[in-house]
DNA sequence: GCCAACGTTGGC
DNA sequence: GCCAACGTTGGC
C-alpha cells in the first residue's frame, strides 16, 4: 500500500464534500500528477488537503477505491477541462475514485507541519512546490498521523 | 533543443 | 490582491 497527499480548495471541494459521497477526482491536468494518480492501487492512503482558504493544511484521510481511468471531462468540449489532445481511443488524462475515511479532529496545518524538524524534507514543503498529487512516505505518513492525535 | 512569454498555483 | 515559483507553449 502507498500514501499520497492530495489537494482541493475546500470552496470548491471539501473534505465535507468528500463525507457526504465518494468522488472522481477529475480535471487534473498535470503530467505529474496525472502520473502519480496513475500508479495509484486500490485500498492507498490519501491525505485530504485543503489549500487557498482559511484554515490551510490537511483536514483528514480518504482512500482510493478505483484505480486509474479515463478522465472523460477532457472530452467534452463544455467542460472547463476540455483538453482536444485527448480522446476516447487515446486518451491523455486519468482519473482514480476515493471516499472519505476519517476527519481529523483539528486541522493538521501547514505551519505546524513546517515546525516539525522531522518533515522537513516532505515535498509538500519544499519551495514553491505546486503539486496537486503527491506521494507521501511511510514515515512521514505516520508521524503525521501520530501528531494528529495530540492536536 | 533553447528560452522567452505566458498562465496557473497557492501562500501570504 | 500580490507575487514568487513553476509548468507549458511556441518561435526560432
Amino acid at each position: 500500500m502507498n500514501y499520497w497527499l492530495m489537494k482541493s480548495e475546500p470552496d470548491a471541494f471539501s473534505l465535507e464534500n468528500l463525507k457526504a459521497k465518494p468522488t472522481s477526482w477529475d480535471g487534473v491536468r498535470n503530467y505529474q500528477a496525472r502520473n502519480h494518480m496513475k500508479s495509484m492501487k486500490q485500498g492507498d492512503q490519501v491525505f485530504f488537503y485543503h489549500s487557498s482558504c482559511k484554515d490551510i493544511g490537511i483536514v483528514g484521510i480518504a482512500q482510493v477505491i478505483k484505480e486509474s481511468y479515463p478522465d472523460h471531462t477532457a472530452w467534452n468540449p463544455k467542460s472547463d477541462y476540455f483538453d482536444a489532445r485527448s480522446s476516447p481511443e487515446n486518451p491523455l488524462w486519468y482519473m482514480v475514485d476515493i471516499e472519505f475515511v476519517r476527519e481529523f479532529s483539528h486541522t493538521m496545518t501547514l505551519s505546524s507541519l513546517k515546525e516539525s524538524p522531522e518533515l522537513a524534507n516532505m515535498n509538500l514543503l519544499k519551495r514553491g512546490n505546486r503539486l496537486s498529487v503527491m506521494p507521501i512516505t511511510e514515515e512521514e505518513w505516520n508521524i503525521i498521523t501520530l501528531k494528529s492525535q495530540y492536536l
